[in-house]
DNA sequence: CTGAAAGCGCTTACAG
DNA sequence: CTGAAAGCGCTTACAG
């Protein structure tokens, strides 16, 4: 597929220099209409294609974009969906996305993707949170990066994330709202800092209502490895459950199940993300819908700015998401 | 993220020509094993990075392979599985793929991808059934490519596909073995060749067995656009149901207990693909688990000799998977 | 064992 | 409005 015409055989065809041929295909001012017209008409006849890697020789750009997925979250099809936004994104300031999914391993040796030793790319966005110690590894290498999806305690890093606090605080609120008191919280609360922030949107629901937080309805949902176990369902039972995501509503809504309790007759479920889980489940999530477009637009915007600027800082931005009401929730 | 350092300036440093140092970086021979690593430690010591842009230039190659999903294809992460062993496998070759959902525009506009306007890419692994008449386009152009998980009746086009034909075979013998006779099959017979093939090998294993191929046991599960649809089940009900892939049996799961038949006890299903759904109902899916690792291996090998030899042909090539027996089957 | 020269296909800065 | 020159960072083929 090597493509053999090049500007200068277009040049050679109408005599003129290869200089007037990359103006006039690049629409660049210099060159008379009539030529213009006359060198593009010839290329698209002559099958010219152009040459990306030469632009991005002579730039010292790739054009190219690493998107870092750790392996633990490259199960389910969420972060896919990210990483389809962000090429779309991508491809308006002429970049490409290279998905390279970071093994646990190499997280663990801090090995820097090939892509970086290669100048493969000019920069990353990583989708899911990876240790400290890796960030710092990054950083010290000067990486132009972006987060997408979750943040940490490096402020000076640009994070775009979904706003977990006020999705869980709001949904927690119509849960109140509908009646109820007794309301649990189904995770990890020192996973990620996307289930905190989803716990404490849950505690100041809870705060504004005068509920108190009852230690036993904190429902620890994985293990430190991010690997589910099973749930420890409190005896009486709560008549709603916030679940982290919607992943693990499903497998509460399984485990209520298995117990002889029926949603939301018993109990009412709500979950977050509004990913496949939420509508595999009988009756279906309501659940908080996450503007994955929106916040990939945002973090392509940025990895770009930050290419262009390196001491571009843009901070830390929260998207908000939308509650899909479904029917795992009962007025009581 | 320029890498600022060059050959040439470690060239400079020792006081050598940058084309020892090249040699000694690329482990050619002609460089005096003291100065290889005199150089390859100030290359470390110096930070430097290669450059495989330049790389590409020279060699007239981009180092980047496009991994194109149709966009109806695009929801699962089935492929994206097959995408995660594709980039393992290249990364042998120092390629890299780039990933692109082919949008049904498109396909049907037929539009090649922006990856191959700017040369971005040295060729193509197609993965899912694309249209005829865009595989013709592909072909006029004389861009290298291998389909992956599909093949057509070009049959100079290499293709890797799992061994449909045969899963199936293997799984209906394995149904009869325990005593079914009234097996239905599940799947729109006119939608993709591998769904053809799973009803083809499912018709030769009722050939082998004297079973005739009842016309009303044909079920129909998606229209032309490959959206599902109401399952009709036929009364009386049949033993056992062949379903073409695990997202199919699962549906029909679901359809089955909506009409209060019960999972093995009143009939058996067998899925194909071993997916998430084969695991998200109860019972469990016995299917049949496709072996997308070694698929994937192949599809890479076969497109890297496509590029370093035009005329490579290398065929249709059957991948074997595996059954996984669970408990959807009952012996009768 | 080592290096000068040429070239991959563009674009930029400058001269005319 | 048009073009000659230089350069991006490598590698190949050849000469010494």
């Amino acid at each position: 597929m090597k493509s053999n015409i090049t500007m200068r055989d277009i040049a050679e065809r109408i005599g003129v220099s290869s200089v007037t041929v990359s103006k006039a295909l690049n629409d660049k001012e210099g060159v008379s209409d009539e030529l213009k017209a006359k060198i593009k008409a010839l290329a698209i006849e002559m099958g010219y294609r152009f040459n990306a890697v030469a632009k991005s020789m002579k730039e010292g750009l790739s054009y190219n974009i690493g998107i870092i997925i750790p392996e633990r979250f490259s199960g389910g099809n969420f972060y896919l969906k990210f990483y389809q936004h962000i090429t779309t994104m991508l491809e308006q300031y002429s970049y490409y996305g290279i998905l390279q999914v970071l093994s646990a391993e190499d997280e663990r040796n801090l090995q820097l993707p090939r892509t970086y030793y290669e100048s493969k790319v000019d920069g990353f966005i990583i989708l899911g949170q990876i240790s400290s110690k890796y960030i710092d590894l990054l950083t010290d290498n000067n990486i132009p990066k972006v987060f997408l999806d979750f943040y940490t305690d490096h402020s000076d890093i640009d994070s775009i994330i979904t706003d977990n606090f006020y999705g869980v605080y709001e949904l927690t609120n119509y849960l109140v709202k509908e009646g109820h008191k007794d309301i649990a919280f189904v995770g990890n609360i020192h996973s990620t800092s996307s289930i905190q922030d989803r716990f404490l949107g849950y505690y100041k629901s809870l705060l504004e209502h005068n509920l108190s937080l009852n230690e036993g309805y904190i429902i620890n949902d994985r293990d430190e490895k991010g690997t589910y176990i099973d749930l420890e369902i409190p005896n009486p039972l709560p008549s709603a459950f916030v679940c982290n995501c919607d992943q693990v509503g499903y497998n509460l809504m399984n485990k209520l199940r298995s117990m002889g309790y029926s949603v939301p007759e018993d109990c009412s479920v709500v979950g977050f993300d509004n990913d496949i889980y939420s509508t595999l489940t009988e009756p279906q999530l309501t659940t908080v819908e996450v503007n994955i477009e929106e916040m990939s637009k945002v973090a392509v915007e940025f990895i770009i700015e930050k290419i262009k600027n390196e001491h571009k800082n843009s901070g830390r931005v929260l998207i908000k998401g939308t509650i899909i009401h479904r029917d795992s929730v009962k007025k009581i």
